[in-house]
DNA sequence: AGTCAAACTAGACGCATGTCGAAGCAAACC
DNA sequence: GGTTTGCTTCGACATGCGTCTAGTTTGACT
C-alpha cells in the first residue's frame, strides 16, 4: 500500500459537462457538480499552488518546493492541496520522504471549456 | 440618471491575465485579482443565473425570469446577482420597471483562457 | 396623490472556510 | 531502536458567506 496514486474521491464528478455554460442553461445537478471546482479555484493561495504545480519543470512539485513560496504555515498550504485533491484538480503521490503533486489537465481543460464562448457567438 | 449600464466596480480587474495558469506561475497579484471571479462561480445557482442569463433568447433575462427556476427568495437571487456583477461576470440595466442582466463574454473568456492548456502540452 | 409591482438594501442567523499550533504518521538515516 | 525530516490530521478560533424576513426604493399606471 505503498508509492500509491492517490486519487481524487471523485475524479469523475464532471463528466457530462462538456458544453460551454454559455450555451444552454445548466441544469441543478451539473451546476452542483461544477461549483466545487470553481469554488477550489476561488482563493488566492490555491489558484497560486495550481499555477506552481502545473509550470514547474516536469510538470509536478514537491510540496516542500510549495511551502517555501506562501506566507502561511505548512498545515495552510497542506489544507488547501486537500480541496485541490478533492476537487480532481491535482493529484499527489508519495515517492520515499517526498509527496508530489501535479496538475490535472484534463479536469482544468474540462472547465476551461465550460467557461468557452460557444461558436459563432455575438460577442 | 435612469437607463444607465451598471458596470461591475472593477471591470478590468483581470486586465492583465491572459496566460494560461499552467504555462507560468500566478503572481500574488493575479492571483488576488482572479480568485474573486472564480470564486463566484464557486456557487451553485450562480453558476445556473449565468448560464440561465447567457443561454437566455437576446442573450439577456430579466431579474423575474430568474426568481421563478430557483428555490430560494428573490432578496437571495439580488445577493447572488450582486455577486455576479462585482465580479465583472454580467452586466445590468435598468429598463422601466425591470432590470436586465447580461453575461460579459470578455470576463468569461478571459477566465476560459487562464484554464486552457497552452500549446504544445505533454498531457 | 395613491397604489401596485419589481428589485434592492439592511440586519440577523447559522454554517462553512481559512488559519494556526500541537500532535500524529511515514519514511529515511544513524 | 532512536531520531530527524516531510507532510498530514486534529482541534480551536475568527471571519466569511448564503439565506431569510422586513423594510426601502424605483418606476408605472390610475
Amino acid at each position: 500500500m505503498s508509492k500509491q496514486t492517490v486519487r481524487a474521491p471523485l475524479p469523475l464528478a464532471l463528466a457530462d459537462c462538456h458544453t460551454p455554460l454559455t450555451a444552454e442553461p445548466l441544469s441543478a445537478d451539473q451546476a452542483e457538480r461544477l461549483a466545487p471546482s470553481f469554488k477550489a479555484l476561488g482563493d488566492p493561495i490555491r489558484l497560486r499552488l495550481l499555477s506552481l504545480i502545473a509550470s514547474f519543470e516536469g510538470g509536478e512539485a514537491c510540496v516542500c518546493d510549495l511551502t517555501d513560496a506562501f506566507d502561511v504555515s505548512a498545515p495552510t498550504i497542506s489544507h488547501h492541496l486537500k480541496v485541490l485533491r478533492e476537487t480532481g484538480l491535482v493529484a499527489s503521490e508519495r515517492r520515499g520522504t517526498w509527496v508530489y503533486y501535479r496538475a490535472e489537465q484534463t479536469a482544468l481543460d474540462l472547465l476551461s471549456t465550460v467557461l468557452s464562448v460557444p461558436q459563432g457567438a455575438t460577442a
